[in-house]
This record gives C-alpha cells, sequence and structure tokens, in this order.
DNA sequence: ACACACGTTGTCGACGTTGTCATAGAAATA
DNA sequence: TATTTCTATGACAACGTCGACAACGTGTGT
C-alpha cells in the first residue's frame, strides 16, 4: 500500500511536508505544493484513516443504533438524513440494529468504543422511550424519534405527532366536517397517544361533543405481530346510521383498508366519506386513488438535526437541549368541504 | 484512553502478554490469563480497531454501496442480510450511498479505501445493470441485485425473476384462468423485462393465445419520477367486455390501484376478479383485504448470500462465480379457482 | 552431569500519520 | 550592521497493537 512516505520520496520532500499538503496547513510554497499533489495524484496515494486515527485519537465517525430500521419501511429517510449530513460534513456513518435484541445492543456499543466513535445517534423506527446503554459508555449521543426512559438527559428530536393530528383535525373541521371518525394506532406507540389526543382536544376545543366522534381502536399486541382490526372497524363505522362524513386514520397504511371497507360497502372517497392518514408513506398516499391526504412526519429532517445536534455536543459548542420537528399537512384529494 | 499498556501494568505482566489473552492464543497459564482478564474488566478496556489494523492490515470490514436504499422502502431486507451475516462473523459494516450521482459515488470509493475496507458489496434498490467503479480501485466487489454492464466479470447475485413469474403464471393457468391481465413493470427495470417474458412464455407453453392475454404498459419514465397509469389501465381492462378472469401486476405497490379500480367498478375480489402482486410487499400484501397472492423477492437471502460470497472472495477461497437466487410464491386469498 | 525440548513470558520494532520542536534562510526592524 | 520576526521545511517521537525473536525456567532423556 502506497503511504505518505512513497510520497515523500517521489516529491522529494519530508513526510511531514507531504502531511501539511494533505491537511491544507499554511507554510508550504505554491510550488512545492503543486509538486506532491502530483505525487498523491500519479501514485494514486490515499490517506489511512487508522493511521490518522491512532494519531489523533479523532476516528471522524459517527455511529447509528437502530432497532429495527431494515424491518420497516417508514422511517427510512431518518437514515438518509444523517448520511447526506455525514456526507456533507465529511464524516463517516458506522450504522448497527439491535433487532430489538440488548444483548446485541451491548455488543454493538463495545463495537463502537473499539472504533473510537466520536458520537451516536440512536434512533428508533417508532416514535417510543428507551433505555440506552449510553451512560455505561461515555460517548456523547442524541436520541432520534425516542427518548430516554431513564431520568438521564440525554438530548432528543421528536417529531411533533400533536401538532400533526391537530392541522389534520382543524383541516377536517374547516372542511365542515362535524361527524369524525378516528381509528387508532397501536397504543403502544407513543405517537398514538399524542395524536389521539390531539384529535379529541381540538375537536372538543372546536365545540364538538364527544358523541360526534366515533373513537375505535384499529391495531394492538406487539410490534411486529399485532392483531389488525382497520378492515372491520372501519367497515362497522361506515355502516352505522349515523356515519361519520369524514375518518381520520392513525397512519397510511392503515387507509388502504379503510379505502376498500368503504368502497366494498359502496360509498366513494371523498364523495361520500372523507379520509386522511398520517405519515405521507408515499408508496401508500400516491397510490390510492383518489390521492390521500395526510401529514408528513419529517423523518428527514429529524435525521439532518440530529446529526447536526450531535455534532454540535461533540465537539462541545453547544448544551444539549431536546427538540420537536413540526409535521407538514400534505393536501391531496381524499377530502371534500360538506 | 485505556490501553494494552496500561492493562499490562495493573496485571503485572508485559503488553504481549496481554495481546495474547486477548487474541486468544496459547501459551498463556490460566492464571496469568485470569489475571489479565480481571485488570481488562477492571479499567474497561476495549481494544483499538484502528491500531490493530495499522498493524496487521486487515480490517475486517466491508462496505455498502447502495444507490436509493433509503429512499425506497423495498429492499431495505437486503441490507438487513448483509448486517445479519456480519454480525455472526464479527465484521464491521460501512455504509453509504450515491443517490444516483457517480460524482458521490467516487467520493466514496475513496473513502472505502482510506478506510481499507476488505470488500464491497454493491447494492441496487431496483434490479438493473450499472457500471461500478470497482475496476479502478482493485477492492474485491460483489454486486447484489444488479450486474455488471462492462465486461469486467464481477460475481454477482440476483433474484430469479422469470421464475417467480413464471410460477405465478403457472399458478393462475392451474387454478382455471384462461384470460389473464398483466400491468407491466416500468420496463427500464430489468425485472419488468424477465417478469414479463415469463408470463408470454409460460401461457404459450400452457396453450394460451396471445388474444387471451391482455398486456398493458402501467408505469414509465426515470425511477422516482415516472408516469403512473395504473389505475386507467385496470379500469380499461376491467371495463372490457370481455375482461379477463385475472390480472398479473407488476409488483404489489401497483396491486393498490388495481384493488381500487376493480371495487369502484362494483367488482368482487376474487369472486370476480382474481389477482396476484409481485415482491411481497408485506406492507401492501397484507393490508390489502382479501390479502394479496404474490411472489416473494428473496431480498433477505441475497444480502446473506452475497455476504458469504464476498467473504469467500476476499480469502480467496473460491472462484467467484454469479448466482440467481428463487423466489417463493406466497398464497393468500386473492386468486379463486374459475 | 549435560544437552535438549517445550511452555511461558518479555523486548523491540514496525505499521502510517501527525504533533512538537528545531533549523535555516529571508524579510523586517532597530 | 545587528537583531528580531516570519516563512518554509525537516527530524523525530508518539499513538496502540502485534509479529519476530530472544530469554527464561522446568522437565526429559542420555
Amino acid at each position: 500500500m502506497v503511504s505518505i512516505i512513497s510520497v515523500a520520496k517521489a516529491a522529494g520532500v519530508s513526510n511531514k511536508t507531504v502531511s501539511r499538503v494533505i491537511n491544507g496547513e499554511p507554510y508550504v510554497t505554491e510550488e512545492t505544493r503543486e509538486r506532491v499533489e502530483k505525487a498523491i495524484r500519479d501514485l494514486g496515494y490515499i490517506p489511512n484513516m487508522a493511521a490518522r486515527l491512532i494519531r489523533s485519537s479523532r476516528s471522524n465517525t459517527f455511529g447509528i443504533i437502530t432497532d429495527y430500521v431494515s424491518t420497516t419501511p417508514y422511517s427510512v429517510d431518518i437514515v438518509r438524513g444523517i448520511q447526506d449530513w455525514a456526507n456533507a460534513n465529511g464524516k463517516t456513518i458506522l450504522m448497527a440494529n439491535t433487532g430489538g435484541s440488548s444483548k446485541r445492543e451491548a455488543e454493538i456499543w463495545k463495537m463502537f468504543q473499539s472504533h473510537r466513535i466520536d458520537g451516536v445517534l440512536y434512533v428508533t423506527m417508532y416514535r417510543r422511550t428507551v433505555d440506552p446503554q449510553a451512560g455505561d459508555v461515555r460517548i456523547p449521543t442524541v436520541m432520534i424519534n425516542c427518548r430516554p426512559q431513564t431520568h438521564e438527559l440525554l438530548p432528543s428530536i421528536e417529531p411533533d405527532d400533536y401538532q400533526g393530528a391537530q392541522d389534520l383535525t382543524r383541516y377536517l373541521l374547516g372542511r365542515g366536517h362535524r361527524k369524525i371518525g378516528y381509528i387508532r394506532l397501536n397504543p403502544i406507540l407513543l405517537g398514538a397517544q399524542l395524536r389521539l389526543d390531539a384529535f379529541r382536544k381540538t375537536a372538543a376545543e372546536f365545540g364538538l361533543a364527544e358523541s360526534d366522534l366515533s373513537i375505535r381502536l384499529g391495531m394492538e399486541g406487539p410490534v411486529g405481530a399485532e392483531k389488525n382490526y382497520v378492515f372491520a372497524v372501519a367497515t362497522e363505522m361506515l355502516q352505522q346510521k349515523d356515519r361519520p362524513t369524514a375518518i381520520m386514520s392513525g397512519n397510511d397504511e392503515m387507509t388502504i383498508q379503510i379505502y376498500i371497507a368503504a368502497m366494498a360497502l359502496g360509498l366513494r372517497i371523498p364523495e361520500d366519506v372523507s379520509i386522511v392518514g398520517f405519515d405521507d408513506f408515499r408508496t401508500v398516499s400516491l397510490a390510492l386513488k383518489p390521492e390521500l391526504t395526510t401529514a408528513a412526519l419529517p423523518y428527514y429532517d429529524l435525521g439532518l438535526e440530529g446529526a447536526e445536534l450531535l455534532n454540535s455536543v461533540v465537539t462541545g459548542n453547544k448544551v444539549p437541549s431536546s427538540r420537536v420537528m413540526p409535521c407538514k399537512l400534505v393536501e391531496r384529494t381524499s377530502v371534500r368541504s360538506v
């Protein structure tokens, strides 16, 4: 492997001077700089990160720990956001997922330490509380889409589920809907509670009675093996003689079943029922006809901001603090005014 | 940071002896071994990979280059397969995606080299031909879900789209369907052509005439910005007076629109039309009611086998060769016998 | 008693890089 | 002219680990 020394020889300078050129340090004549750069090109020299790290004990690498990235298609955008940030700022990303096993998580932290990672982004696929082993290890950590269960104060970045559901509810109310159905997400997800609360409170503030709201559970059970009642619940809801004019769904995926339930009953969307989702999972929200009005979770921004925040924690520039990122209402054609 | 030397001091032995214990080398008394292990635990020592790499020039790290992992929810399972293999075999994974930019790809190869990666897994999200820059760089490379465009012979692992579509077609024929519609995937995807070929040939072998087949284009245009005709095409196909009894779809995502088109025309699935998909993208195939019969792409296995193959290439155990992995028919309830 | 083998441990240097400090000449100041 | 400051470069050590080899002690066979 071609090293800094071979370059130095080829350029007729010392290895330190080559180092200076590589790192853009001052005190190199334009002429020597060019000679060195030519030698680098000719020999195809590429700096050895390992050697650099060993000398300067700064790896310029962030680690990502996830639970189930790969098994759920939703929040991969978080990872994309992180990677784009890393990419723009010359950092390397080491990524591993626990698959839910805490034994595996311990191994990952160890692996990260052995690579002398600068910081860790702890990412979950569903918004929830977790108990990361960061404290044992003293690596700067930022939580994305989740928050620490224990008292430890790790900075976190989360989506504003409440605001998203509030916007959606107001949108429906603004369009004249007064009887609204709500099919709930799995209650073990942190977002589920927040979205439901927002729906309830916003409707109440507007003046709707609890009896105008038809709230039903769509899913429950452990993540990955949940029981799914959505189709049945939607069918039932739409067969009531005083049926809602609009249905709000825990997420976009569930709306597939709501659409089908509605159509099987001969109802047209949005003429007979309006429907809104949550997430803006585009594989679904754009495939449905009419296309789905929904609230986009700011996954990409979560990743971007998370990386940025971690960086300031690592460099010690900023007091760690937690943040919430807004959801954005995406208006399409699944809602009509009544 | 606690190093091998501090451990050596604490245990009252030389650093070399500590090294022996860490690497499980022979010629250490049980007693010294225990003393050293205790010191390691007490000090919380964790080996420095960078130093190890610099000494032994073996990083035990594989790189993954992808095009759009993060933007498409489908084939994340490939990555999961790779990670599980790496995990079981004590390898570290470095991952980066090009987002389609070849400038970015060049940077990634450089980054991989600077980390002295042992080998690269080149993964695409859609099956297609590509032109990786592996040759310039001489890092062992295995292609997953894609194949090299040029003459270079890089080993590759791909799904057997042909066999998958063949199985699906036979399944439909076996259930008595004689008029079959086919809505084509975007033709720029390699799998699209193979699936269509399999459908055509299998139907012809069975004795169906070209006029029994109703083949229509569902999507076209550049990936990520394609035009989508599926809903319109499906509606048209189902309004023919001599309409097909079954529709085969390029992928599962497209079947959402086919379901909705059918239901909007008052047709019931599977009583009036049977439908099959492709991919087993479970977010869709399980959400549809009735649940979708489809062919599962072996994404997870692609990753697992790819990593395994790369490993044999790196260790020089095996002649690089290309492989194809079978798709598996997943029978659910969207097809009836006629 | 001797040579010899074997198991156990230590010494030392090298990997590629950068930080520290020294040096030499040029330019600026007194 | 003498002295100081600045620019440009190099020599050398150090980071943490492991491989090569040396050295020590204990037992074995002669």
